[in-house]
DNA sequence: AAACCGAGTTTCAAATAATGGAACTCAAAT
DNA sequence: ATTTGAGTTCCATTATTTGAAACTCGGTTT
């Protein structure tokens, strides 16, 4: 996983914390960040501090613990609406899910990791954060790899380089070599598959959402099971995600979204 | 509002700068975040650059704007599910919506502000983020008003006296001593309403989620409008309102919430 | 009962990073 | 050609962060 405060001073290391307890999934003692922290107790426990003065964790004196503090929920609100594709997309999701019968995922690309930002289940009701926000490894995704098929040379490198590869299923890509070939067929035809690449029996197709300058603003999939679908039949779909996907550019495009959206200024110099 | 950053160094100031471009509600110049700032230019300026950095700022290079970073969704994904009541409380509030037939919110406080983190609209599906994440203003609220009841006179001073308080409605409540007077009430009754004095036409009656200590959680309402319903008709589901409340309560305490979810050590010294 | 332990917290001089006034770049307006 | 203003960089000064060590305080062991 790229090392993304390096270089970022203390505001850098404080986030770095941040992560670190939204990587726990639950509510961690200070002892369980300070092993593994490559800061003393004294440093963790101040940043700590602030942090939960700032409401991006919350503490709890009972237990002694530090949760993902509420405040982050009200500047993910502000996020989405401002800078995810899900606000302007959704119409076009919805018509998509409605019109195609299977779930649909939005996702963006953040640091290497595929994320999600809205859902359209076929048949339940929508889950809130649960899914937005969700996460996912981008190299056995059919969003990710279409993502990154769009990518730089220059940020792709890094990233294939620098990916571990968990064999998820028999399945899984677990090379930068596999997947740099898959990319390349990916960029030929335009879209992509999970051939059951992250969970046995998922698979989906999944499209990018391109800009005029051909970056990847975002990607759309529609997922199915081995049972009840196929990839021929996915595929057979793909004149109609394209169109739901060339919409969603459109609209982008006119509500002036950016060609390129996470700026990496500031070269390494060190 | 209350001035979070207050003594927090570095990463607190930073962590402002964020807040104002959530404010925005949308993307912003450089120029546009320096006045009313209280930062030098070059200052300010570090600090964009910092929270680009960090994915916690998003930039678009073509039209020069920040906007908030979608690493924010990420972190609230962790956030929504570690340190709110949504999870937990999503099987209850199902049930509830269904049985009432009206739009049902859960809310919780944050720093002085109501924020939204479920909401079940009776008859439309759920719009993921655009409610879950929404802030509003405590003291005009049903779920506001009902949590504030239940604060302790040291946190709820400073809130009642900093608080600006804008007149929405010819109903709503607009000073200190008024405020005080009903929240006096809601403690009194367990549970209070919301008068149309933050939108005309709408009411609602709200409970509180209480701990066996005796504090708020966070809230939960009935909505609905004065042509649809009337506030005795909302009075009628208090019992049944109570008895979610109680429920999520109940649950929570099993999985160990915190009975103080926000802590505001380190008094002021300067 | 005294000594010990380990998690959490505080202290303070040294080290480091943040600060901000001023100067610079560059494109657009005059 | 000159002005203007937004955005960016520089760097000596200043303030903050750093982290080793010391302290506190339940609980446990001797």
């Amino acid at each position: 996983m790229a090392d993304r405060s390096a270089g970022d001073g203390t505001v850098g290391k404080a986030l770095e914390v941040l992560d670190r307890v939204a990587a726990f999934g639950r509510p961690v003692r200070f002892t369980e960040l300070l092993d593994g922290s490559p800061y003393p107790k004294a440093t963790l426990y101040r940043f700590v501090q602030t942090l939960t003065n700032q409401g991006m964790l919350s503490y709890d004196p009972e237990r002694q613990t530090y949760a993902m503090g509420i405040r982050l929920v009200r500047l993910a609100h502000a996020a989405w609406h401002q800078s995810s594709l899900a606000p302007i997309a959704r119409p076009h999701l919805d018509a998509l899910a409605e019109e195609v019968g299977e779930t649909v995922h939005l996702a963006q690309l953040d640091n290497a990791q595929v994320l999600y930002v809205d859902k359209r289940n076929a048949s339940r009701p929508v889950e809130m954060f649960s899914s937005a926000g969700k996460v996912g490894p981008a190299y056995c995704t059919g969003v990710g790899k279409v993502m990154l098929a769009y990518l730089d040379e220059a940020i792709l490198a890094p990233i294939l380089e620098q990916q571990s590869y968990h064999r998820f299923t028999e399945h899984t890509l677990t090379d930068a070599d596999a997947l740099r070939t898959e990319l390349r067929a990916i960029r030929q035809n335009g879209y992509g598959f999970d051939r059951e690449e992250h969970e046995p029996g998922i698979i989906c197709v999944a499209l990018p959402i391109l800009t005029a300058g051909g970056r990847a603003l975002g990607a759309i999939s529609v997922t199915s099971t081995v049972e009840r679908n196929s990839l021929a039949g996915l595929e057979k779909l793909v004149p109609r995600i394209q169109e739901t996907a060339r919409a969603i550019a459109a609209v982008s495009r006119d509500w002036g979204f950016p060609d390129q959206h996470t700026s990496n200024r500031q070269v390494e110099t060190n």
